[in-house]
DNA sequence: GCGACAG
DNA sequence: ATCTTGTCGC
């Protein structure tokens, strides 16, 4: 288990090829589940909150939540550094696997192609989206309509999508994180989003946020 | 050298 | 992440 930042970038190096960025995702969809991390007061305390949802319905059917030591300082693009343990703590508490998960973060739009979608992706073998609210690197702003979108691009590759999901709304970042492809996952994300996030994120947040206080 | 940088 | 009122829109 990685400690350090350097121990961290050594250990998303070596992940980054078993990443899988294609395929339509889940062939049976049945459940999707939210995550997200909430931080408590002055503490290192970091809450962990995972929701599962019925993907046609969008109602809860199971929610679970972890805490853990965030131990060192945010650094961008080693997010997973700090959230990772509560987050896998949370998940591996869920009495049935969900068929897709959406992450609060970054999928592959990270500087080493493995962020915090990738990471949960690998671990539970589950297909994953990384689901950001504001941009890994510049963009251009896609035109005001719900589902409209631009491409987000590092170097020569496209990592994800700054995507439209209610019109003229600040567009959220969608990337990777493993087992779907990029059309896939957008497809989901706009399916999933009522408001600017999908509802898997904000109800993930909610709870993140209100197990943090009465913990 | 300085700022930017998922949460 | 978090500190925070009112305001606009569906």
């Amino acid at each position: 288990m990685p400690a350090t930042p350097d121990e961290a970038a050594a250990e998303q190096e070596r992940l980054r090829p078993l990443v899988d960025t294609t395929g339509p995702g889940p062939s049976d969809l049945r459940t999707v589940a939210g995550i997200d991390v909430a931080h408590r007061d002055g503490t290192d305390d970091v809450v962990a909150a995972v929701v599962v949802l019925d993907a046609v319905s969008l109602r809860p059917v199971e929610t679970r939540t972890a805490c853990g030591r965030a131990g060192h300082p945010y650094e961008p693009g080693f997010l997973a550094l700090r959230e990772l343990p509560a987050v896998s703590a949370a998940l591996e508490a869920l009495e049935r696997v969900p068929d897709l998960i959406v992450c609060d973060g970054a999928g592959v739009a990270h500087p080493r192609r493995f962020g915090l979608a990738c990471h949960v992706g690998l671990l539970t073998g589950v297909s994953t989206i990384g689901v950001a609210k504001s941009p890994p690197m510049p963009f251009e702003m896609p035109k005001p309509a719900r589902g409209s979108w631009t491409p987000q691009v590092d170097g020569d590759e496209v990592v994800g999508r700054a995507l439209r999901t209610q019109h003229g709304v600040q567009p959220v970042f969608v990337s990777v994180g493993h087992r779907i492809g990029l059309d896939a996952a957008c497809d989901q994300v706009l399916r999933l989003a009522r408001h600017r996030l999908p509802e898997t994120t904000r109800r993930a947040d909610r709870l993140a946020r209100d197990a943090a206080l009465r913990l």
